[in-house]
DNA sequence: CCCAGGTGGTGCTTGTGGCGCACCAGTGGC
DNA sequence: GCCACTGGTGCGCCACAAGCACCACCTGGG
């Protein structure tokens, strides 16, 4: 304090009142407002609810005790000290994004690896992952579909998305990787109309053991879901090993047996009628669940990228999947 | 972007990505850690704790992926990006609170008048005044000790203290009023020490009625308060009645008999032995409580002054007082 | 004429980010 | 060696921001 020392004190060190800045998202919301002549469509282009911005601009006034905004039936229009202040300020904040930006580019590889479970980045991911893009269209996007979670410690990908089926032992995570889960859908047993109508009848689970179950390959999902429901001795299953997830999907719709899927991936086929659900509703099938989780690496948990993905990930989901857990849906 | 239609589009109405600008808290922190080189110092400043400080800078940095600071165990140091986005920033920021002043200044009153039940305006407020005055130069105060709340509908004054007994029948407040407790402390009876010694003991609620009680003019406050024991039937007490809740401990500390006060108002005389607090943690006594409370017109809730004296204030408080209610302080 | 599709406003519930506290580790001066 | 600084962190609290659902209002068109 005493001496500038070595350095050039460009900043004045003491400003009048740095404490009486306004709630800064209050701000940022008059920006948009201001910028765009309208609280609905400022909020969409903030990606929140216009009443959180109504709110916003209704408290800036407040705080300032000037009216900023004349609420029209076409809209909102700046009065003349709001015109004023938001010159200044829109400015500012521009001078602020544009060093940020800078910053950002300097700093930091601008892309977002993706490794993700194939059944999801198949039926959900890549179908919805567009809009992402553009809405962040300064982020360089890769998915990746693998059967297998990245090397987080090599920096193998950013974040991997994989289904764990809950009543399966869980594996456990390295110290280096932090999860949070994005949704939980029922895994259940499915099959087409046709091969069904050719079949013995499925009361319960342990009517599947007689049939042609289909499985994927390395991996005892049906023992496990068929003890899940207490059977035990389940012994050696027939049927095909196939390779992965969605191989057994398209066999169970060629009529060659029953596969277990999580409802997410059999979503379509349900819907089409391709596929049915085996005891839907029925209380001889109480749910099994499976939850998606997203991995990553628990240093970077934080970091602008990812963080942006993950909540978009989320919202997205939620608006989306809420049905796919209940049996309503 | 079509055409700039009849008014000034002075700024920028499609900025490249206003969506990334980071989290303000933790700008505003860098640029307070910035401006003063330590994360402490920048929280004195910011009248934040330092952990807070911490982790705004931290995140902010996670955020941007890049080091804006050094840490060093004489306080922080900016790296050379650190330092480049700091000048930008620091400056936008100076440019839009300097658009706040003014905008406050055209804008609003800055005067804050405030109406205060005489005990808390002479045992705690107006020693502190001074503290919140110096933090904020640009409010100009009024306080007002009084024995009837304002007239908010006519702007009588902006924000009124008063102090109500729990156990007593509560006013109720009028729709325009809003109102939010800032302190509960006990109500206790007190005399002088020489009072205690030359008069009969007192082991409980009920030997009070045999002694010199000192009345506040106009309130029933011993009645009341003996009423809450379970006493009934107390009929005309004895003792004189005195205009001001000040005065009944003014004539306490001459030893002419026993006053009813709260502990906030008799902490002084408590501390240096000029009064007794009688029945101090005796289960014959417990607590009978009354509470501060700040009022103030509901549409005004959020204005800025007020706000940030309301504010102050209850941070102030329970820095101070979260002793006053239990018995081991 | 009313109805559909805009505008902004608001009461209620929920989730979370900001916060203080208490404690930690490292450093350097006396 | 102690003490007074520095910054970092796990924990729990809570105010506030956000979303939702619904309202009142205006306006243009079938």
């Amino acid at each position: 304090m005493a001496k500038p020392s070595a350095g050039k004190a460009r900043t004045n060190p003491n400003p009048p009142t740095r404490q009486s800045l306004p709630p800064f998202e209050a701000v940022r919301a008059f920006d948009a407002v201001g910028r765009l002549g309208g609280i609905r469509r400022a909020a969409q282009w903030l990606d929140r609810d216009h009443a959180v911005v109504s709110r916003h601009i209704r408290m800036l006034e407040s705080w300032l005790g000037v009216q900023l905004i004349e609420r029209k039936p076409s809209g909102a229009l700046l009065t003349d000290d709001g015109r004023q202040y938001h010159a200044v300020v829109a400015q500012a904040m521009d001078t602020i994004a544009y060093a940020t930006l800078d910053l950002l580019n300097r700093g930091q590889h601008k892309g977002l690896k993706i490794y993700c479970a194939p059944g999801f980045a198949l039926h959900w991911l890549s179908g919805r992952l567009d809009a992402f893009e553009a809405k962040n269209p300064d982020i360089d996007l890769v998915l990746r579909p693998t059967e297998a979670s990245p090397d987080f410690a090599s920096h193998e990908a950013d974040v991997d998305i994989r289904f764990n089926a809950t009543y399966e032992e869980q594996p456990e995570l390295p110290a280096l990787v932090r999860s949070r889960i994005i949704a939980r859908v029922p895994i259940i047993a499915v099959a087409s109309q046709e091969y069904l109508g050719r079949s013995e009848p499925i009361a319960g689970p342990a009517d599947l053991l007689g049939h042609h179950l289909l499985h994927e390959d390395a991996f005892d999902t049906w023992a496990n879901w068929l003890t899940s429901y207490g059977l035990e001795h389940i012994g050696a299953l027939s049927g095909p090993r196939l390779s992965q997830g969605h191989l057994t999907l398209e066999a169970a719709r060629r009529g060659r047996g029953v596969a277990l899927a999580n409802r997410l991936a059999a979503a379509r086929d349900l819907q089409s009628g391709r596929l049915i659900e085996i005891g839907k509703g029925s209380p001889s099938f109480p749910h099994r669940l499976g939850e998606y989780v997203l991995q990553m690496r628990r240093d970077r948990w934080g970091d602008r990228i990812p963080r942006r993905f993950r909540q978009w990930l989320i919202r997205a989901i939620d608006r989306d999947l809420p049905a796919l857990g209940d049996d309503a849906g």
